[in-house]
DNA sequence: TTGTATGCGTTATCAA
DNA sequence: TTGATAACGCATACAA
């Protein structure tokens, strides 16, 4: 049996509410027996029963993560290890824990989710994503429990506290960095579209065209939920065209990766043939061939301060909802090219 | 307040004892009465208080994950999401949750184990990692606390319940096979050296060598850390060589990318000039260029076979350590090539 | 500043 | 087959 704070209170010549007091480290205790009893703690190698703890505390000083569906492809994104250790730096200088659940499809989430919250397992969560229609995130709403979003929520964003980039500024501006380069006929590739960030993604794409008077093709618009199973034939087709476009938007740099091998099987060079930019500045958009023109949409902030954010929301739940957006950057490296 | 096992008895006229035998399904119960009570549980809404319920039973049914320093390059690995998907699948059907821990430095994942393992906050522990001289390694031993590795324990394999491949014979087969396409001089290029599977890899193809007669050339290794800082130097460094190896061994798929990218900036192309064959056979060993050939060592099977043998040692703590050798798979792409 | 008594929501031990 | 009662280890309202 492990060493209880009865037994460090016999240790230390106190009652057991004492020794709690120290460990909270009440103001209301004399420096002298402080020391008397850390001594005690220390001695006998005390540690803080964290069952016991958390069930008269009512509070478990654990952070729920929701991550995507883990057969999807999303999953297998460096985003996640990049956000989790934003999350996991602040975590652990407050102290908290990190419970991650996940499941391989979407009811699973969702039941891990509900158990989750229902038996008391975590005092908030936070949503590693946004998606369209999300019961995890009715579900919260509806139970009024703390949590936080990365990436918009689909509705009511002002009275959801969530933490994201501007990314329909960000696609709009990259769009027009294309057209700048002298490129009209600008292609979107689009990920999931259940996600948000695909959505405003595209959003900012089509704004950027709309504002530069181009109408939007939607032959120039590929939906493809990842770079393997299939992604190659509607990108070829895409290519395909009579009037194939001369650069792409594409909203993800791993997808972007899958471009680069099927560009390079169909003979086109990048940025010599077409031109490809994309988001999220992975590390892998460094180390491509050409290297990658990406956004860098700050995965490592936007963990940090979603996890600020829901720490603040668990200590004064009535607060009002914030809304932070991270700065983005796009980066430039060799993967757009003027057109001559 | 939520609704507890005394609101469940109330409604269903019984006492909470034979609530809490419903809910562990006690066959010393009437069906009727657990109809009965499952019903006023149903009614209720009612979800077992999982603090109470822990400290009650002695168990949390949670699992701890070690990972790598964060702060490390390694942890971007896409290695990582695919042996947690691994491992949550077993964790999600046996109803264990799954508790992250990591931090910037060595001390901060030390203490975070630590505390993690004496404020009982889990049942077992997972090392995603294998390195030697890991005082988390010889803190759990010392503890008897139940644990398994993923990777080869630094000492006494025999006594440490291990899930790992045979990343010797995989590194000395796919050394073999440079070899028989006519490649004499090999180069290595080695990830993180505290590592065990950069040990063993990296003995696997001296093996392979020495067996063909060929003396080992320190010139040919290279030890780096990660693609990025300094790497290109020490890179091109070596093949810059009078003599250049005319096939490389990499010890990650990670850092072949960032090899493809040296070598591309140096001129040489892939496989003419040069074959590489690497490890871990990531989704981006697929869409690189060339496609690289990669050993495939079976991510997602390593995380689900730890996790089961976690479980079973949880469960039944004396039986002896078991050693689990998931097989691996070359993947035979475009990155190598026959010397003429 | 410290001690006493009680509660947190379950499970487990005994009885019945 | 079920009920009463005591743990589990800690926190806190109240008393001193």
């Amino acid at each position: 049996m492990a060493v209880t704070i009865k037994d460090v209170a016999k240790v230390a010549n106190v009652t057991p509410s004492t020794v709690s007091r120290v460990i909270s480290n009440s103001p209301r205790i004399s420096e002298k027996t402080k020391r008397k009893v850390r001594k005690a703690m220390e001695e006998l190698g005390y540690f803080p029963n964290f069952k016991a703890r958390s069930l008269a505390n009512r509070s478990t000083q654990t952070i729920g993560l929701v991550m995507p569906n883990s057969t999807d492809k999303v999953f297998q994104n460096p985003f996640f290890p990049e956000v989790i250790r934003g999350i996991s730096k602040i975590a652990h200088s407050m102290e908290y824990a990190l419970h991650i659940s996940t499941g391989e499809t979407e009811e699973e989430i969702y039941e891990g989710l509900v158990r989750m919250v229902q038996s008391g397992r975590v005092d908030g969560v936070i949503l590693l994503y946004s998606r369209i229609n999300d019961n995890v995130m009715s579900y919260l709403e509806e139970k009024k429990f703390p949590y936080t979003i990365i990436g918009k929520p689909y509705i009511n964003s002002d009275g959801i506290s969530h933490v994201d980039n501007d990314n329909f500024s960000a696609a709009k501006e990259v769009t027009k960095y294309l057209l700048k380069l002298g490129h009209k006929r600008i292609g979107f590739v689009a990920g999931c579209l259940n996600l948000m960030v695909t959505l405003e993604r595209k959003r900012g794409y089509e704004s950027a065209l709309l504002n530069a008077d181009i109408t939007i093709n939607n032959d120039y618009i590929v939906h493809e939920e990842f770079l393997r199973e299939g992604g190659q034939e509607a990108i070829s087709e895409l290519l395909s065209l009579k009037e194939p476009p001369t650069a792409l938007v594409v909203a993800d740099d791993l997808m972007a990766f899958g471009m680069l091998n099927t560009l390079d099987e169909m003979g086109l060079r990048v940025p010599d043939d077409i031109s490809i930019i994309s988001f999220n500045n992975l590390l892998l958009s460094e180390v491509s061939r050409p290297p990658l023109t990406s956004v860098d949409i700050n995965i490592y902030n936007l963990g940090l301060q979603s996890a600020k954010c829901l720490i603040e929301k668990i200590k004064q739940p009535d607060e009002p909802a914030k809304r932070i957006i991270i700065p983005y950057k796009v980066i430039e490296r060799n993967s757009c090219k003027k057109l001559s």
